[in-house]
DNA sequence: ACCACGCTCGGGTTTACATCA
DNA sequence: ATTGATGTAAACCCGAGCGTG
């Protein structure tokens, strides 16, 4: 257990982290911190004082302007149960010293507001098996929240409304993910068999082209039985009287012209 | 019609935390 | 027992769209 006793000591104007401010990241300052406040507390306490009661990490830590100046904090313990905040309060009371303008550790954090470690890094917390169970169930039932269903699902979770929100938003993404995971593996299939199948083609094209090559022997061989061309009449005619094997040359035409064979490429 | 504001969403990113080698 | 790598998911940021006053 950490026991590095923290003492702070802060005065003055600050600066809302970004990352804690309802406008999404839109900096605003916070008049309401215009306090000076005294803090005594081990370093998981301050943890307490800063999520549930709202202490301004700059009043805590003093000058930082940033979210990411508070987090060399060692890992704190996450809290898989939500307490109570009359717990939380109860804790403080017991453990902080307040001085002056106990406004910041008293105010209830509102539902946009999410929870920190000390000195202003975010805490996760985890689901409980039932919350996600709970979600999931409501998930399955409709993708989206209306405003109702969100404060309804939260007050029967013990969660902010906003963390339901997120829930869903990532549930959403997860789906999507997952479908187009599924839509590239059918794409990936198909182009397997596609692949098989022009691998195929290319094979029986290669079989035409050596049938082909064997015919031009065998007109080589038969050369002196051409004949006429029916259908560009020119001829190269040798006199055979076999018309089986005649065949005629047509000027500027790559093609062989055949006759007397079955209709395989004229 | 235009504007400001609030709300929600999707997409992308950050980061606390858990797990495993 | 410790540590670094990695995966997961909660939380966040931002821009866009929509409804409302």
């Amino acid at each position: 257990m950490m026991c590095n006793t923290r003492l702070s000591l802060s005065l003055g104007l600050s600066t809302t982290p970004p990352h804690q401010n309802n406008n999404k990241g839109k900096l605003s300052t916070n008049d309401d911190n215009q306090e000076l406040t005294l803090c005594l507390s081990t370093s998981s306490e301050f943890t307490n004082n800063y999520d549930n009661n709202r202490i301004n990490p700059q009043l805590l830590g003093g000058v930082n302007s940033s979210a990411s100046s508070f987090s060399n904090t060692s890992s704190v313990k996450r809290e898989r149960d939500a307490s109570s905040f009359e717990e939380e309060v109860e804790n403080l009371e017991t453990k902080k010293v307040l001085l002056i303008s106990p406004k910041g550790l008293v105010d209830h954090k509102d539902d946009d507001e999410e929870d920190v470690h000390d000195y202003g890094t975010r805490k996760k917390l985890r689901l409980t098996k039932e919350q996600s169970d709970v979600l999931e169930d409501s998930f399955k039932e409709h993708t989206t929240l209306n405003s109702k269903q969100k404060r309804d699902l939260a007050r029967r979770l013990s969660l902010r409304p906003r963390q339901v929100e997120v829930w869903f938003q990532n549930r959403r993404a997860r789906t999507k993910l997952k479908q187009t995971e599924v839509n590239c593996e059918i794409l990936r299939k198909h182009y397997e068999e596609l692949k098989d199948e022009n691998r195929k083609l290319n094979k029986e094209i290669q079989k035409l082209k050596s049938l082909k090559k064997s015919q031009s022997f065998r007109v080589k061989l038969s050369a002196a039985t051409l004949s006429m061309c029916q259908s560009c009449e020119r001829t190269y005619n040798g006199g055979a009287t076999d018309n089986s094997t005649k065949i005629s040359y047509s000027i500027g035409d790559q093609k062989p012209h055949f006759y007397g064979i079955p209709s395989q490429i004229h």
